[in-house]
RNA sequence: GCUCUGAUAGUUCAACGGAUAGAACGUGGGUUUCCUAAACCUAAAAUCUGGGUUCGAUUCCCAGUCGGAGUACCA
């Protein structure tokens, strides 16, 4: 049992026995004391004053000598106001540090066959174009999530929903067959994603080209002219060559799909984010259709004169929601819809988490809805896992304005510029090694940076900031690992074991071991909350207070022999909990830097 | 128009309804006889406005100002 919850128990009999009220100890929670006072852990006393009817100061007072008479961790308390400030026994810190030292997966909670299975959906590209750095923020969360959720005790799978069709790849196609001269990513050395997002944005500009051409020609206006455009014709003729099974251009749209995917794998790998199971829309958008026919049956859903169908939410406060074409096609939902029925086929979900942006609330909102109406037991209570946007200096990325973060560009930049900052200072390494070096701190910095803010709301990314490694960064953190690393190489193996009733750890020893502690709720929390952020911020407190610590006090050097041991444990398990905090985060350490 | 969402130092981010609102970058001033100065110490600097709820509000509620997103046959 963690000494909060000795203390919250504690705390909740002393009322009782002094004021005879009855309180909930999940209602008691002690918080770390503020460094300016003395003591280890807080506790309100505020709301126990309508039961002790005294003074603040005097009900602190008497639920302190209760705790100090009755609770064997609790050495002394001091009262400031209405806060009853706690100092637990040295001795009590250094028995939890020695069952934490010991503990190889300290703060995980292992998966049982009551687990709850829960799926996460993310990255979701398109395969019209590359990834950009929006997708890095998706695929880091929801990688990270992934993470999270595991060591929280839950059964995990990671899927991807591919949009491999509609107009988008039509022009993509289009474009490759009239102005590609056979172009292949053997051929031109480029990645098949990038590839294929060059012939998009082709399209695009020709498609612009001939509406300009059209409309000055006529005399009409640009919004005119796009329905007269022959490109865009063409490649409405070539979607429906699709739907119906054209061998030509399934057999075309199959290869050019298979370039992007190699390059997609490539930016994956490096990101270091997998997936269990892979949903193309291509298979599940018929699947769709198929359940809001059914829906259509059961009478949950209606079609108007037209042909079209539609769900009436307004019972639950939103709109009508259109789910088929008056011409039959399916909608965006639609194709979502038949993804969930595949999902719950292959797999028993108990909960489902999207990780989209926050610019489809709506959306989820709908499918949330509409899943519950269909019959899924998940659909109710699904989480859309909605992260804001990532903003640039300079304003939005706008795909056609040139301003997207190309995933690719932007992990390279990243490698090559820890590199020349890492470079010189690790002379005597290979160049491979320090390749890879360079590797793991230009990835760190990335994934820190964005995972360090909480993901409901837009950040800012400044590319130029970004590459800081100093501060509140991965980096940063990196570095505290790799010096902890050093040190225990220099200090050697044969050491004697630790005896923790011969030491007495120091204030800021004892700061240390609460925060080493505070790991596993730190774990539990950011599962509950969905809170990647959580785990980031807590570890570069960490860092940051251990760095303090190496400033102030000798370890090599130490004399009392049984004091340097324990400084050494205690350095090792603040890298082992470092090395484990970044794990869910998708963040490597490095043993040197 | 309607719905959702956000606003905290110069900047980027924190803060279960709790103490004097924390960090980092940048700016000013300092510190290398243990491991790695990629570090540490130190100074100045902020809750959009107006009401309400209460022992206590950056946090909850209402109104306003400004920003972002969505809004029925795009995905």
């Amino acid at each position: 049992m963690s000494i909060e919850n000795i203390l919250s128990q504690a705390t909740a009999q002393a009322v009782k026995e002094l004021y005879g009220v009855e309180v909930d100890p999940q209602s008691i929670v002690p918080q770390a004391t503020r460094k300016e006072f003395e003591g280890n852990l807080t506790i309100v006393v505020f709301p126990f004053l309508r039961a002790s009817r005294k003074a603040p100061e005097a009900t602190a007072q008497e639920i302190g000598d209760k705790l100090v008479a009755c609770c064997d961790a609790v050495e002394k308390f001091n009262v400031i106001k209405g806060f009853l400030n706690i100092s637990i026994k040295p001795s009590f810190w250094a028995q939890v540090l020695d069952g934490i030292c010991h503990d190889e997966n300290y703060g995980f909670v292992a998966e049982t066959p009551e687990s709850q299975l829960v799926m996460i959906e993310y990255s979701s590209p398109n395969t019209n174009k590359p990834l950009h750095l929006g997708h890095v923020r998706n695929n880091l969360l929801g990688y990270s999530l992934a993470q999270i959720m595991k060591a929280c005790g839950n059964k995990v799978v990671k899927t991807n929903i591919v949009n491999d069709r509609g107009i988008h790849i039509c022009k993509s196609m289009l474009a490759w067959l009239k102005w590609g001269n056979g172009a292949t990513p053997e051929s031109t050395g480029k990645k098949g994603d990038h590839l294929i997002g060059d012939f998009y944005v082709l399209f695009d500009k020709h498609y612009k080209a001939e509406i300009k051409e059209i409309a000055q020609a006529q005399g009409i206006t640009e919004e005119e002219a796009e329905k007269k455009s022959t490109l865009m014709q063409e490649a409405r003729a070539m979607l429906k060559k699709w739907e119906q099974g054209d061998p030509e251009v399934r057999g075309l749209w199959e290869k050019m799909n298979n370039w992007v995917y190699a390059g997609f794998d490539e930016t994956y790998k490096r990101m270091g984010v997998d997936f269990d199971k892979i949903y193309y829309e291509s298979q599940t958008y018929l699947e769709g259709k198929e359940k809001v026919e059914e829906g259509l049956e059961k009478g949950v859903f209606y079609r108007k004169e037209d042909g079209s169908v539609w769900a009436d939410l307004t019972p639950d406060g939103l709109d009508h929601k259109i789910l088929l074409r008056s011409d039959g096609t399916s909608v965006y939902i639609t194709q979502d819809i038949g993804t969930a029925k595949l999902r719950y086929q292959d797999f028993p979900i108990d909960k489902m988490i999207y990780v989209v942006g926050n610019e489809q609330n709506y959306h989820f909102q709908v499918l949330s809805l509409l899943l519950d109406r269909l019959g899924f037991k998940w659909g109710k209570d699904l989480i859309h896992f909605s992260y804001g946007m990532v903003e640039l200096p300079n304003g939005k990325m706008k795909s056609r304005e040139g301003t997207v973060v190309d995933a690719d560009d932007l992990m390279d930049k990243m490698v090559e510029d820890a590199f020349a900052l890492s470079s010189e200072k690790l002379a005597d390494m290979t160049l491979d090694e320090k390749r890879e070096v360079a590797r793991i701190i230009g990835m760190g910095a990335l994934k820190y940076f964005i995972l360090k803010v909480d993901p409901r709301k837009n950040m800012l990314f400044n590319p130029e900031e970004s590459i800081d490694f100093n501060g509140n960064t991965g980096p940063f953190i990196q570095y505290t690992y790799a010096r902890i690393r050093s040190l225990l190489r220099k200090a050697g193996d044969d050491l004697p074991a630790l005896n923790v009733a011969n030491v007495v750890p120091n204030d800021k020893e004892i700061a240390i071991i609460q925060r080493v502690a505070d790991f596993a709720s730190t774990v539990v929390e950011a599962g509950k909350t969905y809170s990647p952020a959580l785990i980031a911020n807590y570890t570069y407190e960490l860092a940051k207070e251990f760095n303090q610590y190496y400033h102030d006090y000798s370890i090599l050097k130490e004399e009392d022999e049984n004091v340097k041991v324990f400084r050494l444990e205690l350095s090792r398990t603040v890298a082992a909990v470092i090395k484990r905090a970044f794990s869910l985060l998708g963040i490597e350490v490095p043993e040197r830097m």
